[in-house]
DNA sequence: TGCAATGCATA
DNA sequence: GTATGCATTGCAA
């Protein structure tokens, strides 16, 4: 820290209001029935900053009366702002008296808000030579920001984060930190009610920005806009300067800073502690004390044996749950929770069953002895239902906040983990026995992310598993499968939500810690409760579907895969993509003014409306476009692909497209999801979301990762090995699909050509086109092959016509002489539509079944879809089966040998691997293998094998 | 802040 | 025509 003065201002109702929302959900009420709320939590987050950053000058400063001159500017101003909460006007008056007891200054001056205050003291403590920090969650002072002055943010779960200038250049994409008040000008501010130039949003925004400087920039040279955004901007440019001055700051507010008022000095502890008291805070007053009595100079003997004393009631109050409990064997466990414990509350008589009409046993575990027999207890069981409670959703960073165990109905425990690390490592190797034993089952509701969490503690979880979701997933693939969901329709039961306990998802959440221990106990062994009750009642369904070996095959066995897949991760090369980030930005505003000047006016590129009218009504670049069914021009990439070796304009427009897509979602995005922990990308495979049985992959989605266009492979390059010893391998199906219903439909003219290893696509069109294989022309490959795949979606004439540059009737044609070359595909698929008529679903080679409620609906649309889905369905599902065996079995054979190789990424129909060289020939045999044998069909599986430095080059 | 619509990346 | 996930915009609360 350098030796220069620090000044923090406090911008007082951007706190209160934070504090207020964040107890939003828990109000706190005293006694007199004040609520408290908005005072608690901006003392908590006052206190915070003087503990964390022990300023030498400190001020809070007010708003009063508006601002005086923005509503003469314009009276809309803040108009759509809701009337201040009751709970937060009534908490100033106790602000100010508490500040005062504290001997911090308060600056408000009338007809002024906070943010002038603060921006014309801040403007003077800097030529005082102070550093000054704006204790504000609010973007809008990002504008105020200098080498002197900074922002101070408070940041969702805890803690804060200083913006300087190069944090405000990054997050606002600007030069100077002068240009936010540009940027919010033009994108406006809702909660201001500041209205920004129409249409723009943040992006749109950004990039003006970048183009023009400044709002002025932009008003002085919308002839380089385009289209719509032209007309709106053009219109707009009285409003946009409006917005831009509503947005400015004021520096001249007439108020003075005098260093010496804002001297942070001891507080008036006994008057504080009066106000607190008379509130009813108590944790606060401890921590105010804490933080006062820190603080050498100010802590008095009293203080200090207050907070000891204070400290250590509370640990007695928490300790003392253990001797609570009942006779018998229990009476050495914590607290036991039935619906007699509970406040009744009415529930109407039709209502689902819930824990308070439910007869149950829930306990709490103590630690020590409780521990230790509940262990002996649970090693004598066959079958137990455990539930981690954690602190998070990621299993990387998620710690244990406790366990619960089930294995009776109505009955189960809760055991609560220490926070301390090292004592909840300890607590969890009392539990390995259990977790590690072969031959007790383990049932949970979405194990795999059990398992993570529990391998961070490093715990192997063995035996054989159940998990209940991917059952459901079995049971029926197109419903949802969490928890609350299945309890309702299969047990009438509504358990106790976890919004209940932590909140709404958002700033406002609490974490799993907070939630006090009888609560806690009571949600966490529902949830065990429930998915064994679930559990009796999927087996059945499980059998009765024919799916049990699906099931402890495949899916199960494959949980353990994808867990130790995901935790592994795939190394990133952030630099490459960093520099990757800059060549983008350069070519998209290069791109952009080449496409303006092709079409000769300006408009908004990545709107497929206004370039449709400017490619094909403007421009007139083709005859007879085509149109998407909202009867759009399509500007699908395909339809401009076709078009592009004619028009330079729509090389440039399929760049520029391309560009603005890959900088957002990939090259910029995926820095951002490297984990801190593990320096590496870690993706979360979902097993139950897709309905043919596929995985999907998100946060991030590293199934599409961009291969297709040169510029967009590029990405593919940051994909890199863990280090120098390592490279990757890419092993993908050749045709995987085809092969499949070829042979399902047993068409001989197909398998024939696949056994002979011919290009699928190429045959199809000698066969169809009558030519001789070597004379097919690329246009009549590319139709057989739209066709192939067309077979495999469910094709029909239309969507074929639209596919190719074929009209209806020829689409038909070609469909027609397809059926005739290959006759048994046509029958297979009337066989598949059949089926699913007399059968309600369809399934896969595995089993795996699709149910198709809309098979025999009356409405020819909707059927329609159905019976695309009763050809589809299979076909991917069948090749999901069978890469889901390859990967069990690969996993297997470098588990079982200890292999360093890792298999990194399932795409569909590519395993990624991690190889180390010297194991390099092994594994590609071991992969090769596996994947042509997973299973047998008549036609033979063909894998291709690539090794590279990146995952570009090892395709 | 959350949601739908639109568009686009993959197999 | 199948199956996904995610970024952006604009509207509804």
């Amino acid at each position: 820290m350098s030796d220069q003065k620090r000044l923090f201002l406090v911008d007082a109702y951007a706190l209160i209001f934070r504090g207020y929302y964040a107890f939003i959900k828990n109000p706190r009420i005293n006694s007199k029935g004040e609520d408290t709320s908005a005072i608690m939590g901006f003392m908590n987050s006052l206190l915070d900053v003087i503990k964390r950053e022990r300023p030498d000058h400190l001020a809070v400063c007010f708003d009063k009366g508006g601002s005086v001159d923005r509503i003469e500017m314009y009276d809309a101003y803040k108009a759509n702002r809701d009337e201040t909460p009751e709970g937060i006007k009534t908490a100033i008056p106790y602000i100010y008296e508490i500040l005062k007891a504290m001997h911090i200054p308060i600056m408000v001056k009338e007809g002024y808000e906070a943010d002038d205050v603060i921006g014309t003291l801040s403007r003077q403590a800097e030529k005082e030579g102070y550093k000054t920090y704006m204790v504000t969650p609010d973007k809008d002072f990002a504008q105020l920001v200098t080498k002197n002055i900074f922002m101070y943010r408070p940041v969702f779960g805890g803690g804060y984060e200083t913006w300087g200038i190069p944090e405000v250049q990054k997050k606002f994409e600007v030069t100077e930190p002068m240009q936010v008040i540009d940027f919010l000008g033009m994108m406006g501010d809702s909660s201001d009610n500041i209205p920004g130039l129409p249409g723009v949003g943040e992006k749109t925004a950004k990039k003006f920005i970048h183009q023009f400087g400044s709002m002025e920039g932009l008003l002085a040279n919308t002839d380089q806009l385009k289209g719509k955004m032209k007309e709106k901007v053009e219109a707009n440019g009285e409003l946009g300067l409006l917005s831009k001055k509503l947005a400015t700051i004021m520096l001249d507010v007439p108020v003075d800073f005098n260093a010496k008022d804002f001297e942070l000095d001891h507080p008036d502890v006994e008057k504080v502690k009066q106000i607190f008291q008379d509130l009813e805070f108590r944790r606060l007053t401890d921590n105010f004390l804490k933080t006062f009595s820190a603080d050498a100079t100010a802590s008095t003997t009293e203080t200090s044996s207050t907070t000891k004393k204070l400290a250590s009631s509370s640990k007695a109050s928490s300790s003392s749950i253990s001797k609570s409990a009942g006779a018998g064997q229990f009476s050495l466990f914590g607290t036991s929770t039935t619906p007699s414990d509970q406040d009744s509350e009415t529930v109407s008589e039709f209502a689902r069953k819930t824990a308070e009409t439910t007869s149950h046993f829930y306990q709490s575990v103590a630690s020590g002895m409780a521990t230790k027999l509940f262990v002996k207890n649970l090693m004598n069981q066959t079958s137990v239902c455990f539930d981690t409670e954690t602190t998070g959703l990621n299993p990387l960073t998620a710690e244990l906040v406790g366990i619960a165990f089930s294995w009776e109905t109505g009955k189960g425990f809760y055991l609560p983990f220490p926070k301390n690390r090292d004592e909840a490592q300890a607590l969890v190797e009392e539990l390995r026995p259990f977790f590690e034993n072969e031959s007790i089952e383990k049932i949970g509701q979405n194990l795999k992310y059990d398992i993570k969490v529990l391998a961070k503690y490093n715990i192997t979880v063995k035996g054989k598993l159940f998990d209940t979701m991917l059952a459901h997933y079995l049971i029926n693939p197109d419903m949802r499968h969490n928890m609350d969901v299945l309890a309702e329709t299969y047990l009438n039961y509504t358990p106790v939500s976890i919004t209940q306990l932590i909140g709404k998802k958002g700033k406002n959440q609490l974490s799993m810690r907070d939630v006090p221990l009888d609560k806690l106990t009571e949600y966490a062994v529902e949830d065990a409760d429930i998915t064994l009750q679930l559990k009796e009642h999927f087996e059945k369904e499980l059998q009765e579907a024919n799916t049990q070996r699906l099931f402890n095959e495949i899916e199960v066995p494959l949980l353990r895969v994808l867990a130790t897949m995901e935790l592994e991760g795939i190394n990133l090369d952030k630099d490459f993509l960093g520099s990757l980030s800059e060549e983008l930005n350069n070519d998209i505003a290069d791109l952009e003014k080449s496409i303006y000047e092709a079409a000769g006016e300006e408009f908004n590129i990545a709107s497929p409306k206004q370039l449709g009218v400017v490619l094909f009504e403007k421009m007139k670049l083709v005859d007879k476009p085509k149109k998407t069914k909202t009867g759009q021009y399509s500007t699908a990439e395909d339809v401009l692909s076709y078009l592009a070796k004619d028009h330079k304009i729509i090389r440039d427009i399929l760049d520029y497209r391309g560009l603005s897509k890959l900088k957002s979602t990939y090259v910029d995005a995926l820095p951002l999801q490297v984990e801190e922990s593990t320096g590496r990308v870690h993706t979360d495979y979902m097993q139950t979301v897709a309905a043919t049985g596929r995985l999907s992959s998100n946060n991030p989605n590293l199934q599409n990762i961009p291969i297709r266009t040169e510029r967009g492979r590029q990405v593919r390059k940051a994909f890199i090995p863990r280090n120098d010893d390592y490279i990757l391998l890419a092993a993908d199906y050749s045709q995987i699909e085809l092969r499949i219903i070829a042979a399902l439909s047993e068409e001989k003219t197909m398998i024939e050509a696949f056994r002979n290893g011919e290009d699928i696509h190429a045959s199809t069109a000698s066969k169809v086109f009558n030519v001789p294989i070597a004379e097919v022309t690329r246009e009549q490959r590319s139709n057989a092959k739209t066709v192939n795949f067309g077979i495999i979606y469910g094709v029909s004439a239309f969507g074929l016509s639209n596919q190719t540059s074929l009209t209806r009737s020829e689409s038909k044609e070609l469909i027609d002489t397809y059926y005739e070359t290959y006759p048994k595909l046509k029958a297979y698929i009337s066989k598949q539509v059949d089926f699913a008529r007399d059968n309600g679903y369809v399934q896969t080679v595995l089993g795996r079944r699709r149910y198709l409620k809309d098979i025999n609906s009356r409405n020819a649309v909707v059927r329609g879809a159905a019976e695309r889905n009763a050809v589809n369905a299979p076909i991917q599902g069948s090749a999901a089966d069978i890469i889901k065996i390859a990967m069990i079995n690969i996993h297997n054979k470098l588990e079982d040998s200890n292999y360093k190789s890792k298999m990194l990424l399932q795409v569909h129909d590519e395993l990624v691997f991690d190889v180390y060289k010297p194991e390099l020939d092994h594994l590609k045999s071991i992969i090769k293998t596996e994947m042509e044998n997973a299973h047998k069909l008549s036609v033979p599986l063909d894998v291709d094998l690539d090794i590279g430095e990146n995952w570009l080059e090892a395709h």
